[in-house]
DNA sequence: TCCCGGAGCTTA
DNA sequence: AAGCTCCGGGAT
C-alpha cells in the first residue's frame, strides 16, 4: 500500500505529493486527511495523507516507509481536502499552507534538533559533561555553551548524530478523578477490614457507593463528601480507590451577565427575508443571499432563526463575525440561544482553548461555530448554513499566505453542501452589492429598524469653519453642546476617533520633519507611556528625540490626536463626565475588551471613547449621541477603497446611536464636508452612495468593474527592487491577453517596510482565463532565478488594499 | 593542507 | 526549508 503525502515544508520544489510505503501494521488505520510522520531527506517531518493507492509510479526501492500515524481519525475531512486543492489554485499558495490554515495552531508540528551521543571515545571532557547521564540533549545546549564548531566536528567524525524530533503541541487537558475500583468483593472485604479508627475512610466509601456518578474530582470529594487528601490517598494505597485521568475542555472565561435569551417577534420585513432563506434551506439550494439591512434592523435575529432551523434539521451552521473578541455581545446572544451547542473561535483565545473548541466541532459535539475568519474551515460534516456578518469587512481577507477570502471559501463550501450563504451588512461591499443587482446573489433588504425607531439625525460639522471662528479645540461647538446636554440627561455618548492611516506623530515645527522609522517608510507613532516612538510595521521602538534629527531644532513635539489627548480634553471640557477609553493601549490584556464594554453597558461611564474597535456591534439602549471627531483620515489613504471604507465606517458608527426607544444624534466632524463619502453619510442611505461610487470605480477602472491582481516585488536594494519589478511587469505584459491592463511598475504607497523597498505591478482585467497559469509561470521564474538575488515576489489575487 | 562559507542539489 | 556535497580562497 502506497500513500501520497503532502509534507510540512513550504518550499516551491516540494509543493507536490511524495509517495511512501505503508508498513503492514499501519495499513488498517490509514485514511486520507490523517497526519503522519515521515522521513524526508535526512530529517523527520509531519505531513498529510492526501491519497491512498496500490502502486507508485516510482521504483519501490526508492520509497521509504511512514514512521507513524498521528491521527486515527482524519483531521482533514474529504471536503476540506478538496477545498485545499481549490485554494491552492485560487490563491497561488502551497498545498501545505492551505492544509495548515484549516487546523488550529496546536495541531501544527514544531521541530526540535537533538544531538545523540553514539561514540564517546575521542570526545573531550567538556562536551561529554554536557550530556551528563543523558543519551541525547538539545542542540541549543551546545549553542549556549559556544561549542557549535566542536559539535560539528564530532558530527562529521560520527561521534554524534543529529536528530530532528517532531513535537506535538496539541495538549489535551486532563483532570484527575477518583473512583471505587470495579471489584465489588474486594471493596467490601477491605471495608470490613478497615481499622475502627478509620472513620473518615469508611464514610467516604459508603458515600461513594451511594452515588450514581462513577467518579469525582478531589474538589468534589472535599466539598460534597467532606473528604480530605489523606483519606483519599489512604484508600488508594489500600486499592479501594483508583485515580484516573479524564479529558476536559478548557473553560473559556466570560464575565457574569444577568441577561437572558429574548426571542423578538419578527417584523414583516424580517419574516419575509427569513422565509426566503428558509426556502433555500429546505430545498438544499446553495443560494448566496445578500442581507442588506440598515443598522439596528435586526439582522442577528434572522441569523439566529435560520441557524435554529438548520439545527432542527440535524445540520450545522457557521457564523462568521469580523473580529469576535470585539463583539462579546454577539457571542453572548448565540450562547444564550444555543447554549452548549456553540463553539467559539477567535484570536482572543489561547492555543489550547482554540484546540478544544475545534475538537468540539470535529467530534460533532456542537452544532454552531461563532468565530472569526478561520472558523470558515470548521470541520462540520453536514453544513446547513453559512453566515458572514458585516460581509464588507476587510478582515475576511487573510493578508498573508494563503491569501484567501472567507467569502469565497463560504461560497465554495455552500456549493459542496448544497446549503445557503447569508452575507449580511448595512453597508455591503461594492462587489457584493453589484453581484446582487445582477442576480448572482439574492438581495434581501431590511429598510426598517426592528423597533421602528428612526435612524439617528446626522450633523456634518465643517471643522474649517470652526477654526475660522477661533475654535481650536477638537470639539466643535455643536458637538460640545450636544455632549453637555446628554450628560445632563444621564444618557450615554460614544466618541469615535478615526485613526486608520493616521496617528500621533512627532513633527519638527521649524523644518517640518516628521520622525520616520529607519526600516520602513512610515512615520513613527507616539506612545505616551515611556515617551516612546513605535513603528506599527516592524515594531521598532525609540525614545522621543529632544531635538530634530534634521535641523537640530528643539521645537519638536508630537502632533496629531491620540485617544489619550482627547481624553484629557474631555476631562477639561466636561469635568464631571466619567470616561472609558478603548484603544490598543487599554485593551492589551486578555478579556479587556469585554470588560470595558460591560462596564459601559452597566452604565459605569458616560462616555466611551475609542478607535475603530468600537465601530461595530455595540448595542446599548442608552447611547443617544455619537461623535466622530475626525472623519477624513480614512479618506486620504492611497487606496481605491478609501471612500467606501469611510462611508462604511461613518454609517457603522452612526448606527450605534438610538437603537432602542430614545432618539439618536450623530455629529461627524470633518475638514472635507464636500466629499461624497461624507455627504452621503448624512442620510446614511446606502444606495445613493453605491451609485456614486460605482461611477467613480467605472471611470478609474477598478472593482467591481475590473478584477485586480497585485504583484509586489521587494528587495533591500532599491535598484534591484525596481529592476525586477520591471522584469515582472514586462513579462506579464508580454504574456497576458491584450485586453488585460498591466500597470506599472510603480513604487508602492508604503515604499519601504522592514528595510525592504517595495515596487508593484497592478493587473486589471475583466476576463483573463490564462491568468493563474501565467502567474504560476512567473512564480516559477521567480523561484528558480530571482530568488537567488534576494528578491521576494508576492502575488495577491483580489487584494483588499493596494498600499 | 586545513577549514570555512557559499552555491547547488536533493528530498519519495 | 534544511541538510548535504562540492569547490575555491584565505589562513596556517
Amino acid at each position: 500500500m502506497i500513500v501520497e503525502v503532502i509534507v510540512d515544508v513550504s518550499a516551491y520544489p516540494i509543493d507536490r505529493p511524495f509517495d511512501y510505503i505503508v508498513p503492514e501494521d499501519l495499513q488498517t488505520v490509514i485514511e486520507r486527511g490523517s497526519r503522519v510522520h515521515v522521513p524526508f531527506g535526512n530529517r523527520k517531518v509531519q505531513g498529510f495523507i492526501t491519497n491512498i493507492k496500490v502502486h507508485s509510479d516510482l521504483d519501490i526501492s526508492k520509497l521509504k516507509e511512514i514512521i507513524s500515524i498521528i491521527d486515527v481519525e482524519p483531521v482533514i475531512t474529504e471536503e476540506l481536502l478538496q477545498l485545499s486543492k481549490w485554494m491552492t489554485n485560487k490563491t497561488l499558495c502551497y498545498e501545505i499552507d492551505a492544509l495548515q490554515v484549516m487546523l488550529p495552531a496546536a495541531l501544527r508540528a514544531t521541530y526540535k534538533k537533538e544531538i545523540m551521543l553514539v561514540e564517546p571515545d575521542g570526545v573531550d571532557i567538556e562536551s561529554l559533561a554536557l550530556f551528563g547521564a543523558k543519551e541525547t540533549i538539545a542542540y541549543e545546549v551546545f549553542e549556549k555553551a559556544g561549542l557549535l564548531r566542536l559539535m560539528k566536528k564530532y558530527l562529521n567524525q560520527g561521534n554524534f548524530r543529529l536528530e530532528t524530533v517532531i513535537k506535538q503541541n496539541a495538549k489535551v487537558k486532563t483532570i484527575a478523578k477518583y473512583r471505587i475500583v470495579k471489584d465489588v468483593e474486594l471493596v467490601h472485604t477491605q471495608l470490613n477490614e478497615l481499622p475502627k479508627n478509620a472513620v473518615k475512610q469508611k464514610e467516604l466509601i459508603e458515600w461513594l457507593l451511594m452515588q450514581k456518578q462513577p467518579s469525582f474530582t478531589m474538589e468534589e470529594l472535599k466539598s460534597f463528601a467532606k473528604a480530605n487528601n489523606h483519606t483519599v490517598k489512604a484508600l488508594i494505597d489500600k486499592g479501594i480507590l483508583e485515580k484516573e485521568k479524564k479529558e476536559i475542555y478548557r473553560e473559556i472565561n466570560s464575565l457574569e451577565y444577568n441577561d437572558q435569551d429574548r426571542r423578538f417577534k419578527l417584523t414583516d420585513e424580517q419574516q419575509e427575508a427569513l422565509q426566503k432563506i428558509n426556502d433555500a434551506q429546505d430545498n438544499d439550494q446553495n443560494t448566496t443571499f445578500l442581507l442588506h439591512g440598515i443598522t439596528g434592523s435586526g439582522k442577528t435575529e434572522i441569523y439566529l432563526n435560520a441557524i435554529e432551523r438548520s439545527i432542527n434539521e440535524g445540520k450545522q451552521a457557521i457564523m462568521l463575525v469580523p473580529e469576535i473578541s470585539l463583539t462579546p455581545q454577539m457571542t453572548r446572544r448565540f450562547k444564550l440561544r444555543f447554549d452548549d451547542q456553540v463553539a467559539v473561535m477567535h484570536s482572543g483565545l489561547s492555543a489550547g482553548e482554540k484546540f478544544d473548541e475545534w475538537r468540539k466541532i470535529w467530534r460533532g459535539e456542537v452544532k454552531v461555530v461563532v468565530g472569526a475568519r478561520s472558523a470558515i474551515f470548521a470541520p462540520f460534516k453536514n453544513l446547513g448554513l453559512i453566515i458572514l456578518d458585516e460581509e464588507h469587512e476587510s478582515t475576511y481577507k487573510q493578508e498573508d499566505t494563503p491569501r484567501y477570502h472567507a467569502r469565497d471559501v463560504a461560497i465554495w463550501r455552500s456549493e459542496f453542501h448544497n446549503c445557503p450563504v447569508i452575507l449580511g451588512s448595512a453597508t455591503p461591499s461594492l462587489e457584493s452589492y453589484a453581484r446582487a443587482t445582477k442576480d448572482v446573489y439574492t438581495l434581501l433588504t431590511l429598510n426598517m429598524r426592528a423597533k421602528e425607531q428612526s435612524l439617528p439625525i446626522v450633523n456634518i460639522v465643517d471643522m474649517r469653519a470652526e477654526l475660522k471662528n477661533g475654535n481650536r479645540s477638537m470639539f466643535s461647538v455643536g458637538l460640545a453642546d450636544a455632549v453637555r446636554e446628554k450628560l445632563e440627561k444621564n444618557e450615554q455618548i460614544v466618541l469615535f476617533l478615526n485613526k486608520r492611516g493616521f496617528s500621533s506623530f512627532v513633527l519638527c515645527r521649524d523644518c517640518g520633519t516628521v520622525v520616520e522609522c529607519d526600516n520602513c517608510d512610515i512615520s513613527l507613532t507616539y506612545h505616551r507611556e515611556g515617551e516612546q516612538l513605535k513603528c506599527h510595521y516592524c515594531g521598532h521602538e525609540e525614545p522621543v528625540p529632544k531635538q530634530c534629527p534634521e535641523c537640530s531644532s528643539e521645537h519638536i513635539r508630537f502632533f496629531g490626536t491620540g485617544t489619550q489627548k482627547v481624553e484629557e480634553e474631555i476631562t477639561k471640557l466636561f469635568p464631571y463626565a466619567r470616561v472609558l477609553r478603548m484603544d490598543v493601549d487599554t485593551t492589551r490584556t486578555k478579556g479587556s475588551h469585554e470588560r470595558i464594554l460591560k462596564q459601559f453597558g452597566d452604565g459605569e461611564a458616560d462616555i466611551l471613547l475609542g478607535t475603530q474597535m468600537i465601530a461595530k456591534g455595540l448595542d446599548f439602549p442608552n447611547i443617544t449621541l455619537v461623535g466622530v471627531l475626525n472623519a477624513d483620515t480614512t479618506l486620504h489613504l492611497a487606496d481605491f477603497r478609501a471612500a467606501e471604507k469611510t462611508f462604511q465606517l461613518m454609517t457603522q458608527v452612526s448606527g450605534r446611536a438610538g437603537r432602542h426607544d430614545k432618539e439618536g444624534q450623530v455629529y461627524i466632524q470633518t475638514y472635507t464636508p464636500e466629499h461624497y463619502a461624507i455627504e452621503y453619510s448624512k442620510s446614511q442611505l446606502y444606495e445613493p452612495f453605491y451609485h456614486k461610487e460605482m461611477l467613480v470605480r467605472k471611470q478609474f477602472e477598478y472593482p467591481p468593474f475590473y478584477y485586480l491582481t497585485l504583484v509586489q516585488v521587494t528587495h533591500e536594494n532599491v535598484l534591484l527592487a525596481a529592476e525586477y519589478a520591471k522584469l515582472a511587469t514586462d513579462w506579464l505584459r508580454m504574456n497576458l491577453s491584450s485586453t488585460t491592463m498591466v500597470i506599472g511598475p510603480t513604487s508602492s504607497a508604503i515604499s519601504k517596510i522592514q528595510n525592504r523597498y517595495r515596487y508593484q505591478c497592478l493587473i486589471k482585467y475583466k476576463k483573463e482565463p490564462i491568468l493563474v497559469e501565467k502567474l504560476q509561470q512567473l512564480i516559477k521564474i521567480y523561484r528558480t532565478e530571482w530568488i537567488k538575488k534576494g528578491i521576494i515576489l508576492t502575488i495577491d489575487l483580489d487584494p483588499s488594499t493596494i498600499l
